[in-house]
DNA sequence: GTCTATAGGTCGATAGAC
DNA sequence: GTCTATCGACCTATAGAC
């Protein structure tokens, strides 16, 4: 395994793919899912287009394994830490809280993930690395919710309705803070997603 | 005003555009946001590509007025009805629930409109459009709520906050619901996103 | 490196509308 | 006749595949 940047030294195709696939997510990042190519990512990486094409065989399988390394690596990130072992609905707002963190430390980059998904769910050849990032998603949300569970030594009535909720609130509340930047509000917003609306003040 | 399908009676410029934005909504369901060219709508209504580039001027305008007429169509016809005026939560729960009927009527159609909104906020000719998009969706809300306000002779004490959660419950839930296709669990999910998570029932 | 397909944009000409 | 909508052809850039 060689460190050099500039030279070639006839990495293995492992090494290779990974090495394009971070000259990828560059590439995203800076100009966004659609200036995806063959070429822009060769040249980004300083091969010839023609290998990238060698590397992976198709775009749409080099998409396909940038979108799954990607989520599977914020997913890692965002649900490292457990929940705390107090009630659901603490849990769940810490839970959104670091969420969000997450998504605050590199916005860009979530958000171009997150185009790169629309774009693969309305490809036939991507459709499926979709909905399995998805479903990695949904399943590490459940990891950490069975972990409470253990905790606390209880059994929720429809854990996959809690599942799903999670799912629902922490996918929202990136969209509306990504589409706002509303700093200000992002404490009160989560407070109203895990405790509900029935908690507002309302005045007379 | 003629009616005529495929005779081309010299339409004007308003007719014609809206014409070819009813063919680009056709082929944006049909083959995906991606698939929209010039030449695709072109074909698709029966006329020249370069008619399409006439009466729009460019490609990057007729993405804009696509994206304003089909997010606007679609808020006005999910937030048509005025919220119950009963508590907030119950309130907030019947939003839910008729703005994901109306994702569920027409699946395809809003997929393919969250698809185009994720191609345009990465696109520096068109992230002006989907900010727009966004704001008035936002404004819908406020609307509702402050004629729910005005129903029940309350005022909320952070207005913005709870516009912001509604926000983000919505759309979290329309994703949600877009990847898995759940309907089992639909009204559960609202429930949790309404009430909040102190309300699920744990179990010893 | 080359081939081929596609896409956005433009030019000149034409044909309907007034 | 003039104006505008319309068309077909063309140019150039880009991108995927071999």
């Amino acid at each position: 395994m060689k460190e050099e940047a500039q030279s070639r030294p006839y990495l293995g195709v492992t090494e290779r793919r990974r090495q394009l696939l971070d000259a990828a997510v560059e590439v995203m990042v800076e100009e966004g899912a659609g200036a995806l190519s063959l070429r822009s990512v060769a040249q980004r990486a300083g091969v010839a287009h023609r290998l990238v094409n060698y590397a992976f065989g198709s775009k749409a399988a080099l998409v396909a394994a940038l979108l799954d390394r990607e989520s599977e690596r914020l997913a890692a990130r965002v649900w490292a830490e457990p929940l705390p072992a107090e009630t659901l609905e603490v849990a769940v707002a810490a839970a959104l809280g670091s969420f969000l963190a997450e998504v605050r430390s590199d916005p860009r980059r979530f958000e171009r993930l997150a185009e790169l998904t629309a774009l693969a769910r309305a490809s036939d050849a991507l459709v499926d690395a979709a909905r399995a990032e998805s479903a990695a998603y949904r399943l590490m949300i459940a990891e950490r919710l069975e972990l409470w569970c253990a905790q606390r030594g209880v059994r929720l009535a429809s854990l996959q309705v809690v599942i799903s909720a999670i799912h629902a609130a922490a996918d929202g509340l990136a969209e509306w803070w990504l589409t706002t930047r509303d700093d200000a509000q992002v404490e009160e917003v989560i407070g109203v997603l895990a405790g509900g609306f029935g908690g507002v003040r309302v005045m007379q």
